[in-house]
DNA sequence: GATGAATGAGTCTTCATTCAT
DNA sequence: GATGAATGAAGACTCATTCAT
């Protein structure tokens, strides 16, 4: 196939996923249709076979390629500031992502309804950018060591602080309860500060 | 109507909750269908329409009912214990909850999914028992007021541990990731602790 | 039974009959529900069925007793209007008829889209009031003896009149189509003079 | 799309139309069902949906698909008439709808019973047939200039008299009611001229 | 590869009718 | 007679998936 070719194909495809991911956070995966995202992407709806399996399969693609490019997109800013304390740099990455989903609430939407922990196996185990992605985790442990948790016991901290700051970023960016995100970033953050003390 | 009748009529309609309720915990609620429902429960379909508008309204009835139940227990057993300390009596209340849910996964399910702000304001403003819950809220605010946070953001420092809660418990309890709610629930205790330092 | 039994009866019948008029003209007779029906008479959907077997039942009845209704008042108008000449006093009958359908547009509805033949035969062979109105259409059919139609055929000009009136009337009281019944009513009787004349 | 599909497109569609006319015509309108529609027209329920967007809308079609081809028809056989005198015309054109709607009762039915004004509107707008049926209102109006009435009286006349041998048909070529269209007509069209005379 | 017409299983929802109380 | 809870057949509509072109 020529590259041309292979471009109009990707064309299509990423149609698909840019409708797909729209329809998806404004109206929920139950609420679209195939016939929707077609229609939205500007295809026939046979293709849509052509590149997915079910409307399960898009909402995968779709999840892994926004959370990827979220994380990709936190860690270049993170090393453009070449901080040289590991906690500054989680720091800094924390308050990034906060940021983004703040200001982009489909994806805040996408990301907490469906990333499940098979999906962000999938990220992080992506063969171009996963690397760096497991060196942010590896950073971002060291950077805790000190709050008197066990090395076993810091894996499963840093799941209870990513859960913790998931659901309560969802809460108040999407519905603004129990406060808008720009009251409870601070709160949030003494809190986590208060965990890694 | 007697009250013999009267009594039919709540079997049935019991029926059609516990019915529902295992199924959206055991299936979802998207993949249950009002057929499924009313086989379980051995009635005729158009006696569900008799007592649900349709399947959202069953669903808002049951998780209010299951979270009423759960938290309507919960202060029963606390106030067995007859604690003199708040701080106490909500470790003990929260410990309760988490123990409770871990013994009963669909219960788990069926609140963590379903629980909504405004449902919760309907289980919390029950004329008979919506008086206990505000009072277990009061106190539980009373006993973390040392931990350096002001009136104000103490209300979301009560929300931010509720959700780390809930959703560390979910994954925990559902599906053991990142370990057991055995391994979990000591270090999510521990960390509460810490916050309430 | 007793008279005030019998009374009692009569009331739960009534209520039924009102509350199908009203839903059968305003709604429809295919929208409104027996359910409606009840509700809107204040009794028991069973009580239905003790009195009519189905919507088409109750719905007959409905028409005869308001065609009766309709018929018998024009008739006792007429009457005391004590007409010599059984043209003027034909002319009066249709005038007021017109009239009174232009008041009540629920009546008209009803009578033009379910007066059927048959049902009408049921009005003019009721052993109360049938005779004075057999009487009217022979008064009728005498006073336009003049038009130059045979007996046999002035029988079918009856009908033609008739259906060209309650066509006209429905179509202008309703729906003001192709004008106002003040502005019809006169072209109408310009047209019933000429086709007697 | 190849000139072979979209003729197999109008094929289903007309299948459709062909089986709705007939039912709606034999069974009425609330009678029929969407299941009876797709099985007599040997499609699958869904296709249904393709073209039309409920029972009402395949009704509207229908209608106006009949109504116009019944217009069309008589305009041509009295174009190839080459009447000069208006009048002549217009009296040729009114025997030959009650001819053909004797001929065909289901056409009778359907159009009586469900020609609205605005269907009318919509056949008689018809970008391609629509300006002749105009003239041929227009041709109407002017033969019967001399019966007395008014510019103004002279539409509603028009309606009148429409409606009169409509309602009138439809009882004597439906029902025999009060007796068979033969029996019938003449009395009509006398009717009608003494009207204009 | 791309298309979009066609399919029909699956679901929801309504409502006339029954019958135990 | 009166009630109204219960029934389930009937019907409308959707939508993922296929396949001939």
């Amino acid at each position: 196939m020529t590259a041309r070719l292979e471009n109009k194909k990707m064309l299509k495809e990423n149609a698909l996923l840019d409708a797909a991911f729209d329809l998806f956070a404004r109206i929920g995966v139950n609420g679209t249709t195939i016939d929707e995202i077609v229609k939205k992407a500007g295809v026939a709806k046979g293709t849509f076979y052509l590149y997915f399996k079910d409307k399960y399969d898009i909402l995968d693609m779709v999840v892994v390629r926004k959370t990827t490019a979220l994380l990709s997109d936190a860690i270049a800013a993170a090393k453009a500031r070449a901080y040289e304390d590991r906690a500054d740099e989680a720091a800094f990455f924390t308050g990034y992502l906060i940021d983004q989903l703040a200001r982009d609430k489909l994806l805040m939407r996408i990301i907490h309804k469906n990333l499940s922990l098979s999906l962000y196996h999938k990220v992080i185990n992506d063969p171009v950018r996963g690397v760096e992605l497991k060196q942010v985790v590896e950073d971002f442990k060291r950077s805790i060591q000190c709050g008197g948790y066990s090395g076993q016991e810091m894996d499963h901290l840093l799941f209870i602080l990513l859960e913790m700051t998931g659901s309560v970023c969802y809460s108040s960016i999407i519905n603004s309860e129990p406060a808008p995100i720009e009251t409870i970033k601070p709160i949030l953050l003494k809190t986590i500060r208060k965990i890694l003390a």
